[in-house]
DNA sequence: AAACCTATGGTAAACGTTTTCCAACCAGCC
DNA sequence: GGCTGGTTGGAAAACGTTTACCATAGGTTT
């Protein structure tokens, strides 16, 4: 491949002025001679190598997003929001899955910073901080998306989770509910704290007293949605909704449900939140707190961006509204689902650029 | 940061030695000098400069992956094998998303060769091998993963499509069923023809005669399929099972037929392909063909490497045997998930972790 | 004792850029 | 005609490595 080298041999130049008009530099250069530099650079088919210029520049414009796992429906989302902006401002993104392993976690950390990657996005429980503050201390950008993190002030763009879940819970009373199951996630991790909360506390608003029988600790996957169910089943414990801290939780309690000989939403009524990409595609349609996963992504590199550029890391939030998508699952829609086809309310919020394509 | 300089100054050594001994280079040195180096190297921290070491080595330890969009559920998965084994070998992976769009694909493999990529990983349909061929050329090492492409000698892991699609109608055959019709691929990318193939063979084995009716074509998106049914419940075109060419159309034609008020499988059978992670958790339970999507990015990573190490590339296709996995949808489970909960059928294959979580 | 290995370490030239100086030139001005 | 000052362009020093080549010092061989 054709080097700066080569191009200033060509353009009978020297390489500090094809360096200034291929870089738009401020340094000024006569159209002539950027004439002749810009045809030599064509005849040569002369591409800048990145690697050089991030050895001297001392930045790789490389961003890296750490995730759990690529493969949990949640993520995607998030990872082409945040691709995509990046990749309009010229910068690569490293995919890093951790499975929740600290050792993966700190491996991944130290290639990281081997790789002078400028800075990273974590979408990632992680109630330990620790790596979060180093790379702070370091000074290297870092924001947080999704998921928010206690005791460490870093720049973060989430969801409301508690009013989500409280906007969700209020529905079911609206619609009659008295007793309402609520499958939390971990409780080590922080918006599935905040979720709980606004689950009770839109109990409270409804004169209803806090049942520790009600709530349940899930895993987040579909598995433990279902294990919460059964527990429930078997304790007959009477509940008529449950409103599950994510999706793949409510299918899963879903299933328990039907399993059991249990209709939704006729004999018990449920809502999710996260709205994946399947939470219009199970059956019934399942309700459930959208959050705005793509938008989030973009807005968490925009925000890397931000600090790349030199702002002062504010530990500012940047918090999004989630939104109720009301489908069958809840019991809202009965008449409709079963009057009329259900095809627009699969369709359901559409035009966010979510959909999956292949 | 310390630099490698700053380490040979605190361990009184050049910089050669230093490097030698941090890269367990051939040349000797002796033990007590590397002990020092070592202490050195500990007491500052010392990690090398991989944007440095990419540029005297001329190879960046980057590969890229390029998908579609991977917020469609059948990448996820591919791409964890991927980063997976690339991980261990020190390789980082670059995420690139081309949304089909020939002018990002471009631009991708324009900043790839910029940024010294060491190779690429294709999981994408395109029918245009212009950009393969041109990175051939160059030398660069590529390989497709799950999907074919005509017409380029490039080294490939897949699925036997044929194969899948024949066992996934001779199934539907076994089970009594005559009257089966096809949602294909589009007819541009070359797994949807196999597919295809794959049926039509099948039904001529059992003496059944191809009918055009039978067949429609869609885009590998639940509206596709949901799009075919409407047509052909439109037409009135008299049908007794499904056999589509990926999961998402599947799940499209199972609503449309829910929404016409067709029992699944009682009126129609449906089988899918892919195995995407929720064909368990739709309801009924898709009967799916089943790609191994992580080993195939594994495979994919593996072959990658030792292209990557030198080997000539020999246009060598790994292909893999997909596997019918059998759940609800077709019928053949019908006893059971009246009778019995379906929850066994739901956790179906697993250990393949595949699962998502979060 | 000369010649020759072998083991160990250092020197310095790359790799391909960017950027800080500095030089040359040309106007315009007193 | 000497000065000032603005425009263009080049030389060269980094950035942090790796590695070919050379140097030294012992030891071994003849």
């Amino acid at each position: 491949m054709a080097t700066i080298r080569d191009v200033a041999r060509r353009a009978g130049v020297s390489v500090a002025t094809v360096s200034r008009v291929v870089n738009h530099s401020a340094h000024r250069v006569s159209p002539q001679t950027r004439r002749r530099v810009l045809d030599a650079v064509e005849a040569l088919g002369y591409q800048v190598n990145v690697i050089a210029q991030s050895l001297k520049k001392r930045a790789s414009r490389t961003v890296a997003l750490i995730v759990p796992d690529i493969s949990n429906p949640f993520f995607p989302a998030i990872a082409r929001g945040i691709e995509d902006v990046a990749s309009q401002h010229g910068y690569a993104v490293l995919l890093c899955n951790t499975y929740e392993d600290l050792a993966r976690e700190r491996a991944y950390l130290e290639l990281l910073r081997k790789r002078w990657v400028d800075g990273v996005i974590f979408a990632t429980a992680g109630s330990n901080t620790a790596h979060l503050r180093a790379l702070r201390r370091e000074g290297r950008p870092v924001v947080l998306v999704a998921r928010d993190v206690d005791g460490a002030p870093i720049d973060a763009v989430l969801v409301d989770n508690f009013h989500g879940a409280y906007q969700a819970t209020a529905h079911l009373l609206r619609l009659g509910h008295r007793r309402i199951a609520h499958i939390a996630g971990p409780a080590s991790v922080r918006v599935a704290q905040e979720r709980r909360r606004g689950y009770e506390r839109a109990l409270a608003d409804a004169g209803l007293p806090a049942s520790s029988a009600l709530v349940r600790e899930g895993d987040f996957t579909a598995d433990g949605g279902r294990r919460a169910v059964e527990a429930w089943l078997q304790r007959r414990v009477s509940l008529t909704a449950i409103v599950a801290a994510n999706d793949l939780m409510a299918i899963g309690a879903m299933e328990a449900l039907r399993a059991a000989g249990r209709g939704i939403p006729d004999d018990v009524a449920v809502v999710g939140f996260d709205d994946i990409t399947f939470a219009s595609l199970v059956q019934p349609a399942l309700t459930t707190v959208a959050q705005p996963k793509y938008r989030m992504g973009q807005l968490a590199m925009q925000r890397l961006l931000e600090l790349m550029a030199g702002a002062s890391p504010a530990g500012r939030r940047i918090v999004l509204e989630p939104q109720l998508v009301i489908r069958e699952s809840c019991g809202a829609r009965r008449a409709v689902a079963v009057g009329a086809a259900p095809l627009d309310a699969a369709h359901a919020p559409g035009g966010n650029g979510e959909e999956g394509r292949r």
